[in-house]
Order: C-alpha cells, then sequence, then structure tokens
DNA sequence: ATTAGCACTCTCCAGCGATGAGTGCTAACT
DNA sequence: AGTTAGCACTCATCGCTGGAGAGTGCTAAT
C-alpha cells in the first residue's frame, strides 16, 4: 500500500498534475478538493498527498507552499495517465496551411516548421535537419575561387545541398574542375553519401588511380569536400519561454539561453531520437543535460518511406501542455513527412 | 555660450561618456571631479553638467542619481571626440585565426563570422549575407520531386547556393528537367540574377519560345524557381545582451528578443547601410526602431573588389565601447572580403 | 569664474508586523 | 479502518517605516 499506487492515488495525482500545468502555482489539497469532483475533503487528499511526496511524485517547495510534481510524476502521467487528445480541427487546419511549400527553399521549409511548432504550441520549436549520411548522392559541381581554394558543391537526393570550401594540392582549371565533377556526378551516381565515401577510398588504392594522375586529383578533392555529417538545428519561438512564469528569474533565463546557443548537446539528445522512431518524450532531468532542467522535449521523427530523414519537435516547461502538444508534434512530423516526400 | 559647446564642456562631456560606458551607473560631479585630472571642483562640474543637460546632452533618471548621457552625447562622442585606436594586437591575431575557412560551408563561414564578432567585442555579432540579385548566375539544376513538385537549384558565382520548391504546370520527366537545366545554364551564363531575371522575360516574350513548348516551359519555370532577394542573417551572441545591466529588467529583455525573432526590421535597416560603403553607426533611436532603443549598431560593409556584397557589424547597448568595437568591425570586414575573394 | 556649504530630494534597504495559504497532527465520526 | 473537522504551526508575501547615502541646486564667500 505503501509502494504501489492506489487508484485514488492516481486520480489525485493526474488532477494535482493538470492544475499545476495550467496554473504553474504549487497546488494545495483545497483546491483539488473544491475543483475536481473527488468529494473528498481537503484533509483526505493531504493523507494521499503525503503519501504521493514519499513515493517521490511531489515536492513541496517549502512548508506551507503546495505541492509541485515531480519529473517522476509527469512520467507516470505521460506514461500512462494521460488521454491524448486527437489534434484539434483549428490547430490541423494551421499546420496544413503552413505546408503549402512551394516557392520555398528546402532549409526554410524545415525552418518555418519550427516556427510554425513554436508558433502554435507556444513554447519552442525545434527541427534538426537530416544528417547526410544515409541521403543519396545525386551531383557535384567545383568552382574556382582564388589560389588553390576550390568550392565544393554535393546536392543530394533529398534536395538538400551541402558546399564547402577546400584547398586544393595543386593548382585546377576551371575546366578541369568541371571535367571532374562530371566525372564524380557520374561515378557516384545513386548511392547514399556513406557509400561515396567508402567508394572513393576503395577507388583511390586501385590501379587506375595510380596512374591517372587528374583521377587521383579528382578522388582525393571529393574525398577533402564531402559534407560533413552534423545535422543543422532550427530553434525558434526562444522568446516564447520568456513569458512562463517559472522563468521569471534573470538568472534561469540566462542559462537556458546560453544553453541553446551552443546546440551541440541538443543535437546529441536528437540524435539519440533519431533511432527510435515515432514520438519520444524527455521530461527534465530526464535529457542528462544540466541546463535543460525543468524543460521537457517532444519529438518525432520525420520519414520519408524507409528512411527516416530528422527529428522535430517541441521544448517546453516540464508542466507543458502534453495533451495538446503530443498530437501537434505527430501530426507535424507526418505532414513534413509527405511534404518532403520524393517519388 | 549656451548653445555652443565649449572646450571644457566637451571634456566633461566625454569623461561622463567614458565613466558611464565603463560602469553603466549614473555618473554624479564628484566622481568626474575625482577620477578625471580636470582641477575642478563638483560644484562647478555641477554647473556645466546643468547647462550640457539643458542643451540635451544628458538626462537624470531622477533628481538625486548623476547624469547619463542622451543618444545626442553618443552621436557628438563617436562624431569628434572619440578618437579610434588601432585594432588591439590580440584581437587581430582573433579574427585571423579565425578566419581560416578550409574545409567550411560558405554560409558557415558567415555565420562564424557573426559568432566571432560576438564574442570578441561581448555584444551581439550580426551578418547580413550577401543579396542574390548583384551576384552572378552560373548553374541552375531541377530535381523532380512528388507530383508536380520540382526542387530548383541556383548556384552563384560567389559558391552561395539557393534552392526553392515549385510547382510545374505540367508533369515533366527527369530527363526533360535535366534538358532544361543544361540548357538554361547554358543560356544564361554569365548574367547577374537581376539580369537572369530581365533575360526570362524578354525571351518568353520572344518568336522562339512561343513555338517550341518546351522552351518555353523551361522558361517559366526557371521564372518561378529564381531565389528570392532577401538576404538571410546571422544573429550571435543574444545571451552576451543578458548581462548587461541596463536588460536585467525582465519586460525589457522580452521585448529585445521578440524584436530580433522577426528579423524583418534589422535587415531593412542593414540594407540602409549597404548603400553607405564602410563603418556606418546607428545610436540608439536613430535606427527609428523603437525596441532598438537603447542599442547602437556599428556596422560595415564587405565587398570583393567593387561589388559590395554585404554587411556585418555588431548590436551592443549606445553604451558601448566604441573605441573597442569600432576598429572589430572595420578589420573583420576588410578581412571577410579579402577571403570571400574570387580571383 | 570658482568653490564651499547646506538644505533638499529621492532611491535603496533592512526591519517589522499583519495576512493568508497550506500543512501535519489529533481526535472524533461513520 | 477510512474519513473528516479542528487547530496549532510554518512560512512566503506585502506594505509600511525610518535611516543611510548619493547627488543635486542654490547661495554666499573667495
Amino acid at each position: 500500500m505503501r509502494d504501489e499506487l492506489s487508484d485514488r492515488g492516481k486520480q489525485i495525482l493526474e488532477a494535482i498534475i493538470e492544475d499545476y500545468i495550467s496554473t504553474a502555482e504549487p497546488v494545495g489539497s483545497r483546491t483539488i478538493s473544491r475543483r475536481y469532483g473527488l468529494d473528498l475533503s481537503p484533509a483526505t487528499i493531504r493523507n494521499v498527498m503525503a503519501d504521493l511526496e514519499e513515493m517521490g511524485f511531489l515536492a513541496s517547495p517549502h512548508t506551507s507552499a503546495g505541492r509541485v510534481p515531480t519529473d517522476k510524476a509527469y512520467r507516470l502521467y505521460v506514461d500512462s495517465l494521460l488521454e491524448v487528445r486527437a489534434i484539434g480541427r483549428g490547430e490541423r487546419e494551421q499546420i496544413k496551411r503552413h505546408c503549402d511549400i512551394r516557392g520555398k527553399q528546402v532549409g526554410d521549409v524545415l525552418k518555418e516548421t519550427s516556427r510554425m511548432l513554436s508558433s502554435i504550441s507556444h513554447y519552442m520549436g525545434v527541427v534538426a535537419t537530416p544528417h547526410v549520411s544515409a541521403n543519396v548522392f545525386r551531383h557535384v559541381e567545383f568552382v574556382r575561387l582564388g589560389g588553390r581554394r576550390v568550392l565544393a558543391i554535393f546536392v543530394l537526393q533529398n534536395g538538400t545541398v551541402q558546399n564547402k570550401i577546400v584547398e586544393a594540392d595543386a593548382d585546377l582549371s576551371s575546366s578541369d574542375l568541371v571535367a571532374m565533377g562530371n566525372y564524380l556526378t557520374e561515378f557516384l551516381q545513386g548511392l547514399t553519401i556513406a557509400e561515396v565515401k567508402q567508394r572513393i577510398i576503395e577507388e583511390m588504392a586501385s590501379e587506375k588511380a595510380r596512374y591517372d594522375n587528374m583521377l587521383a586529383r579528382a578522388l582525393d578533392l571529393s574525398r577533402l569536400s564531402l559534407p560533413d555529417d552534423d545535422s543543422e538545428l532550427f530553434i525558434e519561438g526562444q522568446s516564447n519561454i520568456l513569458d512562463l512564469p517559472e522563468f521569471a528569474d534573470v538568472e534561469r533565463m540566462k542559462e537556458i539561453f546560453r544553453a541553446f546557443e551552443q546546440k551541440g548537446h541538443l543535437v546529441q539528445l536528437l540524435d539519440r531520437c533519431l533511432t527510435a522512431p515515432g514520438i519520444n518524450i524527455f521530461i527534465g532531468s530526464e535529457s542528462r543535460l544540466g541546463p535543460l532542467s525543468g524543460l521537457s522535449l517532444i519529438t518525432s521523427t520525420y520519414a520519408t518511406g524507409k528512411n527516416t530523414l530528422g527529428v522535430l519537435g517541441v521544448i517546453g516547461p516540464t508542466r507543458m501542455g502534453y495533451a495538446k502538444v503530443i498530437p501537434i508534434v505527430d501530426y507535424t512530423a507526418k505532414l513534413v513527412s509527405r511534404v518532403l516526400e520524393l517519388e
């Protein structure tokens, strides 16, 4: 009876969580007894709350404030108490309307998706661009810059374009570069970037490359200029979290903004989601990222056909409106998948 | 004597400004008399300060605080009091070190420049990417997406790549698209994007296009997919301004972050700088952008040869260290110009 | 023209008590 | 045995107060 959660315990915990989500104020026994039709006196609820606190689901900021749900409570809530509503009609329309991508740059589509997620959820939107490795190579071109510097442009099957400035180890004429580009475009057609890497290394070791100087140079150049595998991150709507009462404290706010400025950690976190298709939820300290404590992350992967392309989601306070945001993220991921789909 | 600034007036104003720049506290007559070797009693200085206030160079937050410089004062300071120091040796090294661009994407170079500006100045770095119109067309390619959607990729002479998704008005096969790309690449070679626009319109009205259905389609497709002329903005180091005491107020901070989230206004402001080569300085309300009052902007244009490419700069509080930041912006702009130079 | 002196203003801060929300415990009730 | 009413207790919050300190403006003396 002490370690197992009774039905009533669950009901009261749920009420507390939902109240806290909507008010951001520690919730007291009286509130629960009045506002949620449980027909129990505050005293009874106090008893239950004391148990819940002992079990680690609640915490009290100080003796005479109400109780606040812990990360553990949100986890339980998300896993088994919460009934995910279907997405609202208005929201669905809004997302659809956004997804008219004609005339937009591919990168901008993702950026705007991020912005849309933030404005519709009133939290922060995050979209990670697809990792490069799994994408299929389509076209490469080299442009001569000053000196020996060369601009390499890789076009991938899904429409993203990667470019990079490299230093060649010999002077190369423009026509050399065009020829190299044409040759490599042909040679690498249809491979994924990961395979391209592989193929180049193999070829460089081959007989042919040893005798054909130009070929060797072309291969070397392409090796240098292969796009890096890091994905970009669009984080939009940061100002939304400025309105949340829990971040009214200036120090807290600084900490968060600092954390988001160097996106590295967040990228890692999102990478973890890549391997688990569908909705993923990190609550508060579960992310194991210090500065993100107090924040939750709801993500979903977007994909075309079998290929997982990337991750998108919403970052909000741990007390975010899971019931509303989860279907939004889910629906958006599906729609983005469809929109980016190739035939 | 009343409207014209005496030498002593200037000296004292300069002292006040410099003190305020370093302390962010309203400065009193005693401070000036003690810390700056003017050999005048506080009372004398008070008289001068009263004059300066009447002339609009100083303001007092309330009766018993010291005085604070107005935008007008900073303008005078920047225009005629300030002696711009040569750039520091350490700073020069730091900027140089950053400018090793091998192996980086072109866009990233600008983004990192922005970041570098922010970290070296301790304010915010801004870099606007070049406008598209003046750039020279190099290559276009069309990729078939689902349905009638087509991905158009424009490569420009300076290495930037623009892409856009458009809806074709007929089903086009992959080979059609490749052919169109090749034809247009040939046809538009060497023109600026502005000229490309022109040329396409002309050609669409020509005899040839009227009879060659495929040509007409190709032209139409390229017209739709021409890159937009808006330049992107990289704003980095926003968290730096969180540390400034004048923005300790949460409301003020929200306002600023909101303003930066929609970059439109700022782009307009930077565009104004494009036409005036070299260093430009906007102080506080001079920018005529409400939310930017209290902030100053120091910009410089970067260019290759004759072509102005874009604008970069630093945004900080009006009381920013002009003497230090101006040479930093200047030097960075020159270096970026050199680095992006084509041969 | 400059300065010393002084009264005055206004912010900032610490201390104070009142208020009220919420708890935990005990004893009575069903 | 579970539930509830009652009550003493804790603690954050708020408004008020008075003192300290910084800085000013004015006047009169140098």
